[in-house]
DNA sequence: GCGTATCCATACGCAACAGTATGGAGATTA
DNA sequence: TAATCTCCATACTGTTGCGTATGGATACGC
């Protein structure tokens, strides 16, 4: 049954299990307390494991990262960009976002993986490709809801690193005022 | 000559150099790499001593770190709100206020005093009360500027945060370029 | 000039963590 | 059943960095 070197007990999906085991365990230290919670022996710890399995799945921990910024990435574009659930009125479907940006995951792992890759040079060029594609989204509903590209561009801008320095504002503020400011916040923008 | 418990040898003021010479290589090693550089033996290294130094000076690396960011928090106040070389009309002085924010500190301390104080419950608090005083800042310049004050507010708030998320922004564009989308982003919300 | 305070050097111990070497249990294949 | 492959445990080494104990040098008070 082993199509290639892959062959298990159960499944035969045990090796993906397994390592995709350790990268979720990873997202949860990252958002718990930022890359230092990454270790190795804790991620081993969490999973009732020994660093031997890390090491049986991974080269070392620095590839382990980068595979780990990936896999946010891919589920992070996912997530924000193709949910196809929003209204179709333009103007609309921008308060809609505007709320996810604030509710979703955004604020879990956002700041932490901004925090870390500030001081990892490839992990910068993972960062700047989605912040380009939620840029480019963002762009674009502002475009359809009817302002020229340079207007559109220009208030996208503003809105998405609104939303990503908000989330580095350390005064304590509710789930709902944050909602509510950010809604205010796109209602300015979208007037003309 | 010795007033208190301060003794010195030359000036009477070594005390207070010793001290502010290590805070001053503290800031230079977060500026180069975050809170991680910032270590008891690196400092010593940088300042030709040993750790024996820092220890007499400071109680352990948590106190000299909170010690630190009040130092900090002083420093950034003083620079960016009690400049008064600011124009004399409120719309010029937004634009002059917004140029030094991409040009001053901020763009060298800002991100990493952010990226650890994340982690750090009373570091938050310090960062809050300066976020506070700046956007208090921001605001009355809006204010003056001829807005109502909750127009004013939240003008204020989307700018600023646009700053601050800004800055984590990993695209590598220009200081010029930024400059401009700075200067346009302040231009747009000093519309009517 | 004698004691004391200031400021730092030297030399430790200790904990956390990365990475390696090796063995071993269990399933698979031949 | 023998050989092999997969996945992980055990048991190490090496490094880094914090903190401490203690001594020594220099200047000051008296």
């Amino acid at each position: 049954m082993s199509t290639k070197g892959a062959a298990q007990s159960r499944d035969g999906a045990t090796e993906k299990q397994s390592r995709a085991s350790w990268l979720e365990a990873a997202l949860r230290a990252l958002a718990s307390g930022g890359i230092d919670k990454v270790s190795v022996e804790a991620l081993a710890r969490e999973l009732g494991v020994t660093k031997g399995s890390f090491y049986w799945h991974f080269k070392d921990r620095p590839a382990f990262l980068h595979e780990l910024l990936d896999y946010w990435a891919a589920q992070t574009t996912q997530t924000v960009i193709e949910n196809r659930s929003y209204p179709a009125d333009p103007v609309e479907r921008i308060r809609a976002v505007a709320d996810d940006i604030v509710r979703r995951d955004l604020a879990g792992l956002d700041p932490h993986i901004r925090a870390w890759t500030q001081y990892d040079a490839e992990g910068r060029n993972i960062v700047a490709r989605v912040d380009k594609r939620r840029f480019a989204f963002l762009r674009s509903l502002f475009s359809d809801a009817g302002f020229a590209p340079d207007e559109a561009a220009l208030r996208a801008r503003l809105l998405y690193h609104y939303a990503v320095g908000e989330q580095f504002n350390f005064a304590k503020e509710s789930p709902g005022k944050r909602r509510q400011r950010m809604r205010a916040q796109a209602d300015l923008l979208l007037r003309r």
